[in-house]
DNA sequence: TAGCTGAGTTCGAAAAACGAACGCAAGGGA
DNA sequence: TCCCTTGCGTTCGTTTTTCGAACTCAGCTA
């Protein structure tokens, strides 16, 4: 099978898992939800090659996640990177890593960055639910019918 | 800092991004949600080389995301692969990244798999919510505030 | 005794990542 | 005009990872 064809495989978890699943790909989403934009801000801190940075952005154009947008510097047009709908949706996934880095990375450290709900103050947690019930669930509360593979 | 300096970086979400961001690493946490335990099984489904598999099963084995359970098998002691309750708790990331899936990979495909909730049957889904206010949440809604870097 | 099985390990070849240098277009200053 | 700078890549030779086929090893089973 090899990784690449993980790309066509007809699963909603496998494929996401392929893409994000390559290297820099997370870490590179972690800096532009941070607010990172420019290519030569990617690379000086993220310290990435260059060329893997031009590959992985333009994964993410191409996947739509990413689109270029223009913008004006020293009167010259130039495009930073910013987030379609579909990569802002990626948020959960994100939140989902830092809620369990909380808890299970550094548990008494000081977090590098605070986040917090604009209207109430409050803290961010991502979590499953039941869209019936409203339940909140764990890997036990799910049943998993197979359909392929 | 090159990539593998990121597992020390003192940021609740680069240090899980970094570490299920090395390739195959999500792939092979689906697989074990999935279900599947032993090595040869991750061999076979995944078609993952060996060597890498060895590797990262060893790395989430340190991180104590996995642990090696004892079992008998044909009169002999061999050991499965299974998820620690931290390993537990990687749940919904990956039902995150699966949502998404659903809503942008493939939004009229028949899903390789069906989850629902063990006692209503209802869909399962990943949000980000306040833990104030319990409203769901989008990255729009959040502030961020850097400490370091 | 020989063969089979599960779980790795080894090793040469191929692919990916690294990083320093190069390219290029446009603006600014002398 | 000429040269320097900036932002954004591309190139290319070297190092690191990954690949995949073969090998190991222990304990059944025939």
């Amino acid at each position: 099978m090899s990784y690449a064809s993980f790309a066509s495989l007809p699963c909603t978890l496998g494929r996401p898992a392929a893409l994000l699943g390559e290297r820099w790909t997370l870490l590179l989403l972690r800096q532009i939800f941070l607010g990172t934009r420019r290519f030569e801000d990617f690379q000086s801190s993220m310290e990435i090659s260059r060329s893997v940075l031009t590959d992985r952005l333009n994964v993410l154009l191409q996947e739509g996640v990413l689109k270029r947008v223009p913008y004006q510097a020293d009167g010259r047009t130039r495009h930073e990177y910013r987030l379609t709908e579909k990569g802002r949706d990626l948020y959960p996934v994100l939140m989902a890593l830092r809620t369990w880095g909380e808890k299970w990375m550094a548990p008494d450290e000081e977090e590098s960055f605070h986040l917090h709900h604009r209207d109430c103050g409050g803290d961010v947690r991502a979590k499953v639910e039941c869209t019936e019930c409203a339940t909140e669930l764990t890997a036990r509360d799910v049943v998993v019918t197979p359909r392929t593979q």
